[in-house]
DNA sequence: CAATTTATTTTACTTGTCAAAATATTTATG
DNA sequence: CATAAATATTTTGACAAGTAAAATAAATTG
């Protein structure tokens, strides 16, 4: 099934050869799905069209409209809600204003499936129809428990969130760390559609991580690892908005930069970094040194991730690119060159630009990796 | 086999309820291993042990006399070779002194079996008795090839140190990074025991190493990840003696101590870490300076790990325990407070000092574990 | 000793997978 | 155009792994 989903559409055999499995196999696996009407066959369009002789493959899909799947996103100022249909196409989206960033848990269900179904509706559906909702938060949280030890969006801490949303949702939701879900958006949909062992990085307020490792996210045993936006690149270094000191954020992430440009500049004369990077480009030496710290900062967190990973790829993704300063390719070379030196390539880094609905995508594609689970294993189950 | 040698001793009932299998699958498989000699029962001495009713359990382990393995560390001065049995215990041990720290590969190659050879003999059997060698070597090694990007032990870069072994021993050898080993020897015979996510540190000369996820050792895609030794902890920092700035190494390692040490207080008062120490507990501020650095240094790696795995457990893990000032409570403490905190237990960092034989144990664990999985591989292809 | 308890083994069956043969559908060739 | 060749898929029959349930084994208890 991921197969198909990573390849797109893709024939019996090719299925085989990409699995191992042999053809046999696949034919008996197909059928099911067929008749689950979870995949569908392809009717060639144009009989001339390959060139082989032989019978011809028959390629197959996922059922794009077998099921529809949401993602949602509660950012600082906006909640986005996007619908995908079950091969990842869009379906619709939509954004909603919320009236404070920080709500309390039994608010924040309400305001998001209200979000959800009012996007439902301008599709001309409900939320009803809809076979899972992916949710995508900043903070720690333990995915697998759906349980969010904190959140920027939630005035408690310790909130079991899958159980409040299980009561309430109609159908089911799944929670994980907004990072994470970039990163199963970039193995779904992305740049990493053939990989199994990639990083992701997102900056954007903060900095995120997602690990993926044998196809799997890597989420740390309480779920609460990949922080590498709180990893400590100095001693006793910058304060960081989580109380600490030398985290890699409290030098790289939008605040920290405004900070120290305010305090060598004055307040107001840079409003976001985009201004101070055009100031920059103008040959203010100021805010030239300002950025080329929070530069030179990234290169070394870049170059860590690969002394300990030492992954496929590396992801720096981001929605808007309002971080231009941060995806320059003098910092991938800086990178390059505090890595431990080998004769082999080194892996590469690159940068990867979404659009707004980047992370609501991420918890789509997190949801439809979850229903397809679902549904195969309820089949499997049907088969007793 | 893995719960088998992992319990020491256990019934077959227990298996079925560790491993998820039925009894009568877990009877299949012992019986197949029984007949292959890789296992054996045991013998109940006194009659009236167990109080419970009904059919004793009747207890199984690994068949201790089936095979013969050697594990060996090449270090800066002597190179140690430990030979264990199938269960793991110590058979025999040597250690022989090296002429010249850097060999080329061939030397290497014949030294290295010369040494494995004599402490074979010391035993009373021959290197011919032996069914794997595992072969422990600082340095970046891409275990599954054999393939040796560098090691400190080489006078080249690049060795297919794999095809060479195989050319010139009389059984299978197996080679990895000594980080990676101790933490395979963890997970087999230290206190990782039934552990399947942890980390191990070990500090010797460089700081190393050793991830586990899902029970394996995760290496990276080229095999030389987990270099935490130089993951940088500071922008521009002290030189390390991989060439490059700011590496945990260079403020932790001994090397980097020592040169700290005798730029304030000049040479040859301090001849080793531990003389350091010592002024340290004895009021000398300037020791105490030095060391306090290193400390607060590890305690941000340390702190970064868990901010990256969140894994069950780290172990620090030391052979002689040389490196006092590097596994006091205080440093774990200041870890903790470093951590992205949530209202969850902190993963605990525990320190383990094995003693000499460390590196070649872990060698050893690593050449069983190989070995077990030939045999069983084995095994099953002669069902055919 | 018989009844009970618990561990292990045997038996008969299910499931997943595959190799090989059969079938389907095309192109190439005489 | 008919036939051969090529390639994809499906069917068939068989095997291996694993299981539930029954049978058996070996102890304790009363």
């Amino acid at each position: 099934m991921d197969s198909i989903r990573s390849a797109g559409e893709i024939a019996r055999i090719d299925i085989a050869d990409a699995t191992g499995f042999s053809p046999a196999t696949v034919t008996a696996i197909t059928s099911e799905l067929l008749n689950a009407g979870l995949i569908e066959e392809i009717i060639p369009e144009n009989k001339q069209s390959q060139s082989r002789r032989g019978r011809p493959r028959v390629a197959i899909k996922l059922a794009g409209r077998s099921h529809l799947i949401a993602g949602v996103k509660l950012g600082h100022k906006v909640i986005s809600v996007l619908v995908l249909d079950f091969e990842g196409q869009d379906v619709v989206s939509q954004e909603f204003p919320i009236a404070n960033p920080r709500m309390d848990p039994d608010e924040f269900v309400e305001v998001m499936l209200e979000a959800v179904s009012k996007t439902c509706e301008s599709g001309g559906f409900t939320i009803n129809d809809l076979s899972g909702i992916g949710l995508s938060m900043a903070g720690l949280i333990h995915a697998t428990d759906g349980f969010v030890h904190w959140s920027s969006s939630l005035t408690e801490r310790n909130v079991d969130m899958g159980a409040l949303m299980e009561k309430a949702s109609p159908c089911p939701v799944f929670i994980d760390n907004d990072a994470n879900l970039v990163a199963k958006a970039e193995h779904l949909f992305g740049v990493a559609r053939n990989l199994e062992n990639f990083i992701v990085i997102t900056i954007e307020h903060g900095v995120g991580m997602g690990i993926i490792i044998d196809g799997k996210i890597y989420r740390g045993i309480r779920g609460c690892g990949a922080e590498l936006g709180h990893t400590k690149v100095q001693l006793e270094g910058a304060l960081c908005q989580c109380g600490q000191r030398g985290c890699l954020e409290a030098y790289v992430g939008d605040y920290a930069i405004l900070r120290e440009a305010h305090s060598v500049l004055g307040e107001e004369i840079h409003e976001d970094v985009g201004s101070l990077y055009d100031a920059a480009n103008n040959g203010d030496q100021l805010a030239v040194s300002v950025l080329d710290r929070a530069a030179r900062m990234l290169a070394l967190g870049l170059a860590n991730v690969v002394n300990i990973f030492d992954p496929e790829l590396i992801i720096l993704a981001g929605a808007q690119m309002s971080y231009r300063h941060l995806y320059e390719d003098k910092i991938i070379d800086a990178a390059k060159q505090q890595v431990v030196q080998i004769d082999a390539e080194m892996p590469p880094i690159r940068v990867h630009a979404w659009g707004d609905l980047m992370w609501a995508k991420g918890a789509a594609a997190y949801a439809i990796d979850q229903v397809s689970a679902l549904k195969v294993r309820e089949l499997s189950r049907n088969a007793d």
